[in-house]
DNA sequence: CCTGGAAACGTAACCGATAACGATTGCAGT
DNA sequence: ACTGCAATCGTTATCGGTTACGTTTCCAGG
């Protein structure tokens, strides 16, 4: 066995090759002053001994790392999706990409925790980072996109366009014969959350429906949240015909609850989600929803990053990318649509 | 405005609470020797400044980082159904995670960019990585889990039970009445390509039906990868009556050809893949195919990864996890099963 | 032969933190 | 008052690199 597992340092690498570390760094990050036979010495070194420079030393030192930072407090699919996204805009563009997640120490839904992380990582390691949904504004040396930002924000951030995809969903029910249409709003920091609510009540404005307060409730975009609040509109004695849920996660909890209070759907309860999740095509019955690309978010909040990192971002910072409705067989026209 | 954006640093906290930098130093970390005002004092100026400590400061001088990484060449869904695993297993565990993947700027598939990330990550970073679908073995100074590991590997791993999983898939189409079946390899470094190209022929050994070397196309498990051999195996003048892909991404890929050069599925095509990922049942057939639960693949690997790292391992370090057949819309008999 | 200047390379400071170690202080015991 | 131990805290080496700066070498030009 030539050597155990020891962790071969630029020193390491030096002493082989007979020449000081600072010749090595030259070397490895082909900067000029060296020779051509010195190049040749310590590349056989680095060669031989199966060196690779340390991301975290070298970053300490550099101020650009070519490395991309990406925060998020949890990877249900939303996250997923964005990733997807965000890879294929970083490949073969120089840029890689660290994810940061932490374990949720702290509560699930730790106010903060993104700029806990962000200022732990773009203090050296990265040249910029995604936010996805942050709790509040950032602040960082190094450039930041939001992806679904915090309402009223002005930093860089890319967004569906949730007014209209929340108004077209609430108009499909409506347009299906539905008047008593439930909401489950998102966590209302977000500035998706508020424009979803807006786009609920301006299309019930729009065809005259009156907004009825204890139709709505307050959830977080955590599905676990739209439980509790499902089974209270469900067990009303006039319970809503329709249900528009902010998120496809919390739009499947209600589809479970239906099920538990043994409503049938579209049936009983027509129900609309907002995302298009892959889970939204496969459950039973597919749920209708508002798709809103999730891998184009996270597309387009990397191109941006990127540009804005190499100081070559012209285009206006606040991307809104369209959304579409994607009819499945969740929604129906309610049973006493006649009666109207 | 009272700073800007510079970044806070430790000494930064020093210079402002009037003290040294190893008792910040001592205070963050909750060490003995600091007394309870000096605490207080620290505790203000970090307060008011901001300070956060530097995750690759601390890392390169630390031994323990409790942080965990996961190391990806590409983000398909394979790899992020695994990251929700693995993101459920640290829930609340005391270990953040990271994630690096690189940006293919050596092209796709470039043997050996495991190992280099691995080493760059696992000097100081990391205290143990998870590498998905590795191209070789690894070394490294930490413990390594990989899931779906290369054939022969001895170390730690996880995997799924590939060679069933590919028998029952066979012997499903079998059972329907299919003689002539394609098979689409994977990528054969790995033990789970290897495997189902076992089961594959197991299978058929099994119902007394010879391998037609012919009928079996080298894959490599990226999706593309799969197009060029469906076609060649669908056009011949005596195509199988049904394609057996070694990962769902691939069988996608058949669907798709099949499409182009008009073949109904299942009516003159029956076609099975391996994975279960999201897409499988959103697509039109729905894909029959062999469910391996990623997230289990990944909550399992996390879990063995973080008692390999805190030494408390006890159990077989190469687990492996059951399968299921999914029969979905894609396989049916043969047209000509009458003949048979 | 001497000088100037660039090329080649080493030395050491530095990045932000941790930890071994030493120094100082306070206090109890005698 | 003196000793001894423990508590508290600063000094400094160190992690693995990068880079400003200084030194040496070498060659061309005068």
């Amino acid at each position: 066995m030539i050597e155990a597992n020891a962790p071969v340092t630029m020193s390491d690498v030096a002493r082989v090759a007979g020449v000081s570390t600072a010749t090595v760094s030259r070397v490895v990050n082909g900067h000029y002053g060296v020779s051509a036979r010195t190049i040749a010495r310590v590349r056989t070194a680095i060669e031989q001994l199966g060196y690779e420079s340390s991301l975290v030393a070298s970053s300490l030192r550099r101020s650009r790392t070519n490395v991309l930072g990406l925060v998020a407090h949890s990877f249900q699919s939303f996250t997923a999706e964005v990733l997807k996204g965000v890879m294929k805009a970083l490949s073969r563009s120089g840029f890689d990409l660290i994810i940061y997640a932490n374990s949720d120490l702290y509560g699930s839904y730790s106010e903060g925790w993104e700029q806990r992380h962000l200022t732990r990582l773009s203090g050296t390691l990265t040249d910029g980072c995604i936010v996805v949904t942050p709790w509040g504004e950032v602040r960082s040396r190094t450039p930041v996109v939001a992806i679904d930002p915090v309402r009223g924000s002005t930093a860089p951030s890319v967004t569906a366009d949730n007014l209209v995809g929340a108004t077209t969903a609430v108009e499909h029910l409506l347009g299906l014969g539905h008047r008593r249409i439930g909401f489950i709003a998102g966590r209302d920091s977000l500035a998706s959350a508020w424009s979803r609510e807006e786009g609920y009540r301006a299309a019930l404005a729009e065809a005259g429906v009156p907004v009825d307060p204890t139709l709505i409730g307050r959830g977080d975009f955590n599905p676990e949240s739209a439980t509790p609040l499902a089974r209270a509109l469900l067990r009303r004695a006039d319970p809503p015909s329709a249900i528009f849920a902010a998120s496809d996660g919390m739009a499947l909890k209600v589809l479970e609850v239906a099920r538990e209070l043994g409503l049938s759907v579209p049936g009983d309860l027509s129900v609309v989600g907002f995302d298009n999740i892959p889970e939204s095509a496969s459950t039973e019955p597919g749920l209708t929803t508002v798709d809103q690309s999730m891998y184009q978010l996270g597309y387009e909040a990397a191109r941006m990053l990127k540009s804005l990192v190499t100081g070559e971002w012209d285009e206006p910072n606040q991307l809104v990318l369209p959304t579409s409705l994607v009819v499945r067989s969740s929604t129906a026209a309610p049973k006493s649509a006649a009666r109207q």
